[in-house]
RNA sequence: GGUCCCGUAGUGCAGUCUGGAGUGCACGCCGCCCUGUCAAGGCGGAGGUCGCGAGUUCAAAUCUCGUCGGGACCGCCA
């Protein structure tokens, strides 16, 4: 090996050695002919080289660098670097590499830079300490995550990435078949199957750090593809799925911030939605949502008149931040997400009411309201009525905008999402209960006898894990007795030629014994990102695709050329005409 | 499929509302000077299809329409 150490471990320790570094110019500072300084930058850090003659190295040159050890002359230690202490001097400059000016500065200068201009340099972007930082929390969390299933006897097993098609859920990428044209596999939108005829295979415990592809449209925490931990445990309840995954995810963050968080707390679905608005909710800050329906159940004011649920949140103190137009803006947002309106009221001094509908609502209805919100002078407060779930989303999304600081800002409030509904809503058309997470989903035994006579008031046994109001992943204790699959195919109104259609290769396994069995999956950028306190998964992913999924780096996607098509029996038609 | 925001030198911006010669700032880059600097300092210099295309106008970075690219979000993500 030519280099004995890295740049930034030398420390006051190894003065008067003989040593040999290697790494990019950070940095040259030129001083006549007879002396310059070199930071010379490998992953480690930077260190100071002192060059007693002229040499021309320019920025981003390949060095390698043999000197001595030295203790910084009086007043020159540089208290800002770790290395400051030390220099590296009668260095000897061997050039490995000359280098073109970058585009962007490899320092957090570049943190401005257009993210585009980034992504197309992405070698450049990955020199840079924060993105080294961050590809080393990914690392950190892969490994300690491994280790915590391992270790807590779960088997590691690869699932196939060319798969059949599956109708159902995401949009998934198609892989043409050369040996059978016309014919197509899918690539994995998760190894959701696989798992669990691992399951009716008896091996009890599987994990996986498995990549997952979804051709949906891109976001801030989405991409086409991204890694989850995978897994799924047989003979178990909701309590060791729970505590497994937690293992993995509290070994993961003490990994990388040193600190291990408290065991994860956890809430209801439907305490979830009362008190947050929100199936992912954010617990860094309060502004929960208090209950008013009581309050107005005589009132005169007929949009509350007749509301199956009133609530409301006290935005504190932001009165006088929201004027006439905001505040038109923010009931053309409540209207978005569902509302039939948004009630406003800023509160004045002596509390009193400045609010378009104020004068609709009773003395003791005004002092009520104001007693249950807590207001005070200052405060804005905003009142959604309707049936219960859209007064508790829409309210919800409202306090997100009001509150919510950025995901990677504060602290990490983990929470578990437990007891979900089997089914959320009736669909419009079929007037059929519509799955909430898939098919297969345990139904609460406490909830059987409603399965048919009130379904949207059965709970399942299924759970998401959430991280300061992002959601990492979610899972289910799986129906593996037939009997009760049918009864919920029934419910959803699936026959039995059709469950045999759709889901047969996935259920017929399951006659020759199945386990009862249950797991669960969550994101690893999302919970590396949120470690690395960055807002976008694209941040600790090496080389990530913007929203429109063209890679600014290689051009894919491209064409093929016709021979490629006909070999796979493809024609490619002409644009639609609008 | 939809809503909103952005596009000016290698990079980050100002200029656009209220049209008047590519007007300017910072960093970077190039050259010279400089023996203790450290996101060095001094002097000088180069660098522009104002995303692209139409339109309005005597005149467009600026106004209008279209289009391309980017971002956040909604839909979508069982």
């Amino acid at each position: 090996m030519k280099r004995t150490h890295l740049c930034g471990e030398l420390t006051q320790d190894d003065i008067g050695q003989h040593v040999v570094v290697c790494g990019w110019v950070n940095r040259r500072r030129e001083h006549g002919e007879h002396l310059a300084f070199v930071d010379l930058r490998d992953h480690s850090g930077v260190v100071q080289c002192v060059v007693d003659n002229s040499v021309d190295v320019r920025s981003e040159y390949v060095l390698e660098i043999s000197g001595t050890v030295t203790q910084r002359p009086d007043g020159t230690i540089n208290e800002n670097l770790s290395t400051g202490q030390i220099e590296i001097t009668d260095a000897e400059v061997n050039i490995l590499s000359v280098a073109e000016p970058p585009p962007f500065p490899m320092d957090d200068r570049a943190d401005d830079v257009d993210e585009m201009v980034r992504l197309r340099h992405r070698y450049l972007d990955l020199r840079r300490p924060r993105m080294q930082r961050n590809l080393r929390v990914r690392s950190q969390v892969n490994a300690a995550v491994r280790s915590a299933m391992v270790n807590q006897g779960f088997v590691e097993v690869e699932t196939p990435m060319l798969m059949p098609t599956t109708p159902e859920g995401a949009r998934e990428f198609i892989v043409p078949s050369r040996q059978r044209p016309g014919s197509f596999y899918a690539l994995p939108q998760s190894p959701q199957l696989y798992k669990q005829l691992l399951m009716v295979s008896g091996l009890d415990r599987y994990f996986q750090i498995a990549r997952c592809l979804r051709d949906e449209d891109l976001r801030a925490d989405r991409q086409y593809e991204f890694m989850q931990l995978d897994m799924e445990m047989s003979f178990v309840d909701v309590d060791d799925v729970l505590s497994a995954v937690e293992v993995s995810v509290l070994d993961a963050a003490e990994a990388v911030t040193g600190v291990r968080p408290d065991e994860i707390p956890r809430i209801t679905w439907h305490e979830a939605m009362n008190r947050f608005g929100s199936d992912k909710p954010d617990l860094r800050f309060e502004m929960e949502l208090v209950e008013l329906t009581d309050v107005f159940s005589a009132t005169d004011f007929k949009a509350f008149a007749t509301a199956e649920s009133i609530k409301g949140i006290n935005a504190p103190g932001a009165a006088a931040d929201w004027g006439r137009n905001k505040l038109d803006a923010l009931t053309d947002t409540a209207k978005s997400f569902g509302a039939k309106g948004m009630v406003w009221i800023k509160v004045g001094a002596d509390g009193s009411f400045d609010s378009p509908v104020a004068k609709f609502m009773s003395e003791t209805e005004q002092q009520e309201l104001a007693k249950r919100l807590g207001a005070s002078e200052g405060d804005l407060l905003l009142m959604i009525a309707d049936d219960w779930l859209t007064t508790c989303e829409v309210l919800g999304e409202l306090r997100n905008r009001m509150g919510r600081p950025p995901v990677s800002q504060g602290p990490y409030r983990y929470v578990w999402v437990v007891d979900f509904p089997l089914f959320v809503g009736v669909d419009a058309t079929s007037g059929l209960p519509r799955p909430g997470h898939h098919p297969f989903c345990h139904p609460h035994p406490e909830d059987f006898e409603l399965l048919e006579s009130d379904p949207t008031k059965v709970r399942a046994w299924a759970y998401d894990l959430v991280l300061n109001g992002w959601e990492l992943g979610s899972g289910s204790i799986r129906i593996h007795d037939p009997e009760l699959q049918r009864r919920v195919f029934d419910i959803l109104g699936i026959s039995r030629d059709e469950a045999e259609e759709r889901f047969g290769f996935f259920l017929n396994p399951f006659k020759y014994g199945a386990p009862p069995h249950g797991g669960f999956a969550y994101g690893l950028e999302r919970l590396a990102a949120i470690l690395a306190g960055e807002e976008n998964i694209r941040e600790v992913i090496a080389f990530p695709k913007p929203q429109s999924g063209l890679d600014p780096m290689t051009g894919a996607p491209g064409l093929v050329d016709e021979g490629q098509l006909t070999e796979l029996g493809l024609a490619v038609l002409p644009p639609p005409v609008d």
